[in-house]
RNA sequence: GGAGAGGUGGCUGAGCGGCUUAAAGCACCGGUUUGCUAAACCGGCGUACUGGUAUAAAGCCGGUACCGGGGGUUCGAAUCCCCCCCUCUCCGCCA
């Protein structure tokens, strides 16, 4: 969300955000609504002002104690006289309360509007982002790591998974359909240890761990920015008004929601390990075989809240990057790095890096990161502030980054580490989260 | 799920129809004084929207709303009524 003054006045750099962002939106319609609530407040409060002060005197009239009250008997009123007034006055206030009802009842239908409305209002991206329609025009920052060349026929992981025993995509299906699956044996062991030591790394580098729910509330589905438009992408549990979310992000983002920090508690550094619930509406078709697009996963996410500081946002965003980076070069993965085009930005993301894993069987590199930074987009719907040195209320800012998501982060560790006889040799800083094992094979299921 | 008790500013807590402009205390900020830490005294101290004015910024002067949320009664509601939510205690169920 942004600033309503700001829109006002800069209400075609949002028209260009937008359509750069390739998200509609009604600037117009805000800007006329705005100025309807902005009318109708006015009004609404010199009536309530009338009302307050009539009511006031009311009271005093009819308390021999007041001023007001002692004042009329000075000058020469009598008790019949007083309560006279009070009574003329009590019938021009029920005249204004007339007034006042209606106007309430369009305000209420305004701000509703005006609210909805602001919903919708993209961030604008940085001057940085590339203008594109979409995630073919992300622009390449690096490479780095060398994909590997083999001297034998490459399979990829659901065939490797399969004879191996440590992937069965069937029975997931059998048991909660499509875009599901199971792991078992080393499979399942893997998928804990690249979660773990995601984890371990994060917490090395001063981040908070922390455990939070994945089933919330609306309110913090808007906070974050996830609804109302990507609402078809929740699993909601309507019938408690709740949703699953598909990020730790959402819980981790919102944890101070409705606070006041102080500014010395600030950045907050966050990781959390949470399951990842996507509907992938829209996206049938796309992505079926193997573990690349599923309907639930697991996720480390790092979050950071920070001061109102475009340029501290900046050095974070870099930080947050830089985890995701570390880790993969532990993992001896190559990857790219890409500045993700306007068209390929949510609504409230100021700019996104994504991480893109060499993934043989796609013969192409496979975003397995996204890392964002918003500004206050977020914070302004969470109503997430501090209080900053010179004791002014301000918003902060919020950032956040995969640090490792499990299974899709399978797909290159299987694929680029297996041996012509079909076996997986574990990457060496997994093994001691794999009791450790150093290669996968057959027997080891 | 059932019964009871509660939800008031950053925190504690009073108020239960109009001298409430939400008391008081703590915390915090500014000042005075005492050679340091501390104490005492004086002053300040919420959030949001909004009007005016001014500026390089800050600000200054007003208005309205906000005492868990939403309705209602009333000239007037933190206070009375209705609905909902949440927390705590006990019971039930349960990994």
């Amino acid at each position: 969300m942004l600033d309503i003054k700001f829109i006002r006045e800069n209400a075609e750099l949002i028209k260009q955000a937008a359509a750069n962002k390739r998200i509609s939106c009604d600037v117009d319609q805000l800007i006329a609504v705005d100025a309807e609530r902005r009318k109708v407040q006015q009004d609404l409060d010199a009536l309530r002002t009338k009302s307050r002060e009539g009511g006031e005197r009311i009271g005093q009239l009819r308390n021999p104690k007041s001023k007001i009250h002692k004042d009329a008997v000075a000058a020469g009123k009598s008790a019949a006289d007083i309560k006279a007034e009070a009574e003329q006055l009590q019938s021009e206030l029920n005249d204004v309360k007339a007034q006042i009802k209606p106007l309430e009842e369009d305000d209420r239908r305004v701000v509703e509007q005006f609210e909805s409305l602001m919903w919708t209002i993209p961030q604008p991206p940085a001057s940085e982002v590339p203008v594109g329609k979409d995630d073919t025009e992300n622009v390449e920052i690096r490479k780095v790591g060398t994909v590997p060349e083999f001297d034998f026929e490459l399979k990829d992981h659901v065939e490797l998974g399969e004879q191996l025993g440590i992937i069965d995509i069937e029975r997931g299906v059998k048991l909660s359909g499509s875009r599901n699956y199971t792991l078992k044996g080393a499979g399942a062991l893997l998928y804990q240890a690249v979660l773990r030591l995601a984890m371990d790394r994060m917490i090395d580098r001063g981040f908070t761990p922390m455990q939070v729910p994945v089933l919330v509330r609306e309110e913090v589905m808007y906070g974050t920015g996830y609804f109302p438009t990507g609402r078809d992408q929740a699993y909601l549990c309507e019938r408690d008004e709740m949703s699953l979310v598909g990020t730790a992000e959402v819980p981790l983002t919102a944890f101070h929601s409705g606070e006041i920090l102080s500014e010395e508690e600030l950045p907050i550094k966050m990781v959390a390990v949470s399951p990842c619930f996507r509907r992938e509406a829209g996206a049938a078709g796309k992505d079926t075989r193997g573990l690349y697009r599923i309907h639930l996963f697991d996720k480390v996410e790092q979050v950071i809240i920070c001061k109102n500081d475009e340029a501290e946002s900046l050095k974070f965003h870099d930080e947050i990057l830089a985890n995701a980076e570390g880790l993969l070069q532990d993992l001896e993965l190559p990857y790219r790095v890409v500045n993700v085009c306007s068209g390929d930005l949510g609504q409230g993301q100021v700019q996104k890096f994504d991480i893109e894993t060499w993934m043989p069987s796609r013969n192409s590199y496979g975003e397995t990161h996204s890392a964002s930074r918003f500004y206050e987009f977020q914070a302004r719907r969470l109503k997430l502030r501090y209080k900053d040195a010179n004791r002014k209320t301000r918003f902060c800012h919020t950032l956040n980054n995969t640090v490792i998501a499990a299974p899709r982060i399978l797909i290159p560790i299987l694929e680029l580490n297996q041996t012509p006889e079909g076996y997986v040799r574990v990457p060496k800083v997994l093994q001691p989260y794999m009791r450790g094992m150093e290669v996968i094979t057959a027997e080891a299921k």
